[in-house]
DNA sequence: ACTGCCATGTAACTAGTTACATGATTGG
DNA sequence: CCAATCATGTAACTAGTTACATGGCAGT
């Protein structure tokens, strides 16, 4: 299903410059500090850029056009800078939201590609590295939960993803559950 | 210019570099062509890296040892290059499965984090931004079904995978469908 | 006749990381 | 007093993409 393509204001930016001026956009004044800290909240559904990548963004964003940036001197050496989001930003992030196109999500899974060359592994040991992603992806949707109060009142949309995220890393779970399970029925092994 | 093979310089290797040494552990004689098509195979759990990238990661697996490449001369267009695993690669590769860290799986989804940033969006073209993506996994899914086929008699470890696969999006449609629910409930009160 | 697949590769670029470096402020 | 946090930034690098260029061969 073919959208509309729409004149352009701004050249085509990555996806993670429209994670940080979509960040921007709920308004406040923050530092690249504050935006890597941020950022790291969305770790569940996106990968988390450097800070540098950070710092990087911001100047391009700035370069476009679709923030601005205010100084405050400091008694200690760098300056501090404070980023805000410009008309002209949001114009470009509420663009993307409505028109990018519908694409899939970057995914690089290295357990599951280790599961998948399964037949060079030792068996027992794969189904300790599924064991351990399990962990790992038990301690997202605790961590999720433990974020929900933060989102609860004020922030609708996020705390939509928050609940998508622990869908997906219960059905993780669910789904390394299912290949120990196989595992053990194939090489015929007691646990 | 003989390449001097040494003891263990095995040198840290980004995740892709293991996914093609695992194409090719499953033994055959293969072009960079062919790799590239295996690759699509993976794009369910693994992004498929550009052609140029597995060009140029066989070169670098060539510049460890852990692949031979084997010329066939052409008429008149560029030489055809075979490439296959040799035993320190393979040794490279089990190591690379038995004892990598456990990691997180790589994810940028653009449509979560569409959703993320709904406070800038119409709320009606944000539903059907997450129908269209739901209509993609139910496409993925199907397309994983007719994959079984292919590997239900000799790789039993790719099968395990595709399971893993449609759970995966299964959990997907599901999210979707629930975060769509959500807004349709939320859209009867202005805001 | 034409389309699509086979098969290679390079050049220029963009995205993103790691490691370093500075120095004030805050809290146990 | 020490460690962590705040806040900046650069340099060197690695990973990965897009676009181009070549040309034969198989099938409809």
């Amino acid at each position: 299903m073919a959208r509309q393509q729409q004149e352009k204001p701004v050249p085509a930016l990555p996806t993670t410059a429209y994670a940080v001026l979509g960040l921007l956009s709920f308004g406040t004044e923050v530092t690249g500090y504050d935006l890597r800290k941020w950022a790291m909240n969305m770790r569940f559904f996106y990968w988390s850029p450097a800070q540098s990548q950070i710092y990087a963004e911001l100047r391009r964003l700035r370069q476009h056009g679709l923030v601005d940036e205010r100084t405050e001197p400091q008694r200690g050496r760098p300056d501090k800078h404070l980023y805000k989001i410009t008309d002209a930003g949001l114009a470009a992030l509420r663009e993307w939201l409505h028109y990018a196109e519908v694409g899939p999500p970057l995914l690089k899974h290295s357990v599951a590609l280790r599961l998948f060359f399964g037949h060079q592994a030792d068996p027992e040991r794969l189904r300790e590295v599924l064991r351990d992603y399990a962990a790992w992806a038990q301690k997202q949707v605790d961590e999720l939960t433990d974020l929900y109060p933060q989102l609860l009142p004020d922030l609708p949309y996020p705390l939509l993803v928050a609940r998508w995220g622990q869908s997906y890393f219960v059905a993780e779970i669910a789904a390394a559950n299912a290949a120990i399970a196989a595992l053990e029925k194939q090489s015929g092994t007691t646990h």
